[in-house]
RNA sequence: GCGCCCUUCGUCUAUCGGUUAGGACUCAAGAUUUUCAAUCUUGCAAGAGGGGUUCGACUCCCCUAGGGCGCGCCA
């Protein structure tokens, strides 16, 4: 193992579809551990199959990344834009005699696994080709190239989440290497791709364990430096069950676009399956600081949407009033294109922030909960509004309308203000409040009143109450 | 079917043989309050089952059950 080198981490997506949570986490866990220790985190499109590629995969993985804020050193690999030296690598090994041709043709193997599944065998290559010479009715004719794997003795991979896990030789067949076609499988390419890459530390998903064994036994085909394994534990639906299409959103952009911060996804994302004691809240450069491999855990996680949620708004409520009202303003242009929002109403929500972001988790239920600061005029009032709006009330709105016209507009002159009026009139203050809140936001839950009508302003605060005032 | 992995409150987790099994989310109650939140306090809630090992097991071993992953000329 590499230990004395300066760690390399990469994170390998295969370009067929979004990034998903999962991969995002797997992402997170490299890019932490490489930022942790002053290594390099590459990243690598695996694009070898040419049929489920695409552009468009490629494009949302640099999105994705990006939002979660993981950025990569250098420029990214591209897999199939290396076959020429998966294949040199290749015919090294069958110039060693540590792989060979197999001319079995897929009729031939779907009839073979279809027999051993009959039997109750287990499904496996049976190395039919292993020690046969090819005769001349196979010249020309169509081949695979093959590993000539350890039929005896065990496999072990060292792995630094899972410990020590074994398989006996026998059980791993002679997985092929290079396809009729010339081109690289999976296998060999990761394989060749991490060594010329130099890279000494693969985290990945659990799903891969069983691809370690297999992987390993090309590395020491080859007598290549064995990189330290982390298998990660995946992530489940809330139901238990592997995480699928069903379970909803699954492509990291579908967070962004439900109003998360990504600070935020990066500390639920590390919470699952990652913990340091008792802590709950770890911002990224805390996470950075104490992140290491030993705190893994084995099992896998439930995605549980409440939580995140809270640390959402946890995020939310720390960033600065500034920093939040511009990103708010960001997300509302993003998810609403053509929205745009003068310099009076971004000073609006600027100054709204303190008392409104207390009151949302998401930025989707901040812009929601703030509507009534981008409306010029009277707000739609909705039905529980309408009843604090009684001929009695809207008698007390019209007269405080008089006496707000000559106050100091700001929250504590207007409250004082309100409040003088509420003792005169001989009600208390909760009986103006709430026709009050009612004609400002057209709600009867609100950010407190007395800030709402300081952040609208004195002329389109004594707008929207003159408007119901009788 | 075969191989490998996993199993502490509903969820994420702490515990690395000796704790009243802790924290967080959720939920409930209370305090605060012009509403709703935020905040604070309190509460509900867990070692899958069965065997061992040990003076003593959530912790170590075995079995069972349940769940997951893999078994392609996909990655």
């Amino acid at each position: 193992m590499a230990e004395n080198s300066v760690p390399v981490l990469r994170f390998a997506p295969s370009p067929t579809g979004y990034l998903h949570i999962g991969g995002a986490r797997t992402a997170l866990f490299n890019w932490l551990y490489a930022r942790h220790s002053g290594g390099t985190f590459l990243l690598r499109i695996e694009d070898t199959d040419r049929e489920r590629s695409t552009p468009e995969a490629v494009a949302a993985i640099f999105n994705g990344l990006s939002w979660m804020g993981l950025d990569w050193d250098g420029e990214p690999t591209f897999q199939f834009a290396r076959v020429s030296r998966h294949r040199e690598v290749a015919e090294q090994m069958l110039a060693k005699g540590q792989a060979y041709r197999c001319y079995a043709t897929p009729q031939e193997l779907e009839q073979m696994r279809a027999e051993q599944k009959a039997k109750g065998l287990s499904i496996r290559y049976d190395g039919r080709w292993r020690d046969r010479t090819p005769g001349p009715e196979q010249h020309n004719m169509p081949y695979v190239v093959r590993l000539k794997a350890p039929q005896t003795g065990e496999t072990i991979v060292h792995d630094v989440v899972q410990g020590s896990v074994r398989w006996a030789n026998d059980q791993l067949d002679d997985m092929v290497l290079l396809r009729s076609d010339g081109t690289p499988t999976y296998m060999l390419a990761v394989v060749v791709d991490d060594f010329d890459m130099g890279v000494t530390h693969v985290i990945r998903g659990v799903d891969h364990l069983n691809n370690a064994a297999r992987q390993l036994q090309i590395i020491q085909a080859m007598g290549w430096p064995v990189p330290v394994y982390g298998h990660v534990p995946l992530i489940h639906g809330s139901d238990g069950a592997k995480l699928s299409k069903r379970h909803g959103a699954l492509a990291v952009e579908a967070y962004r676009d439900m109003g998360y911060l990504p600070e935020a996804m990066r500390n639920y994302l590390l919470r699952l399956g990652w913990s340091h004691g008792d802590d709950e809240i770890i911002p990224t450069e805390k996470a950075i600081e104490l992140f290491d491999l030993a705190g893994i855990g084995r099992s896998a996680a439930r995605f549980d949407l409440k939580k995140l949620e809270s640390i959402n708004a946890h995020y939310m409520r720390e960033m600065s009033d500034g920093a939040l009202a511009g990103e708010t303003l960001a997300f509302a242009q993003r998810i609403g294109p053509g929205r745009s929002f003068d310099a009076i109403l971004r000073a609006r929500l600027a100054a709204a922030m303190p008392f409104l972001k207390p009151r949302a988790k998401t930025l989707v239920e901040l812009l929601e909960k703030g509507d009534f600061l981008f409306i010029s005029g009277t707000p739609a009032i909705d039905k529980a509004a309408a009843a604090a709006l009684t001929p009695e009330t809207r008698g007390w709105l019209r007269r405080l309308a008089l006496e707000l016209e000559g106050a100091d507009w700001n929250t504590s002159a207007i409250e004082a203000c309100t409040r003088g009026f509420a003792e005169r009139e001989g009600i208390k203050l909760g009986d103006i409040a709430q026709p009050l809140r009612a004609a400002l936001t057209g709600r009867t839950a609100s950010p407190p009143v007395f800030d709402v009508l300081a952040v609208l302003g004195r002329e389109e605060a004594l707008t929207r109450i003159r408007a119901q005032g009788d």
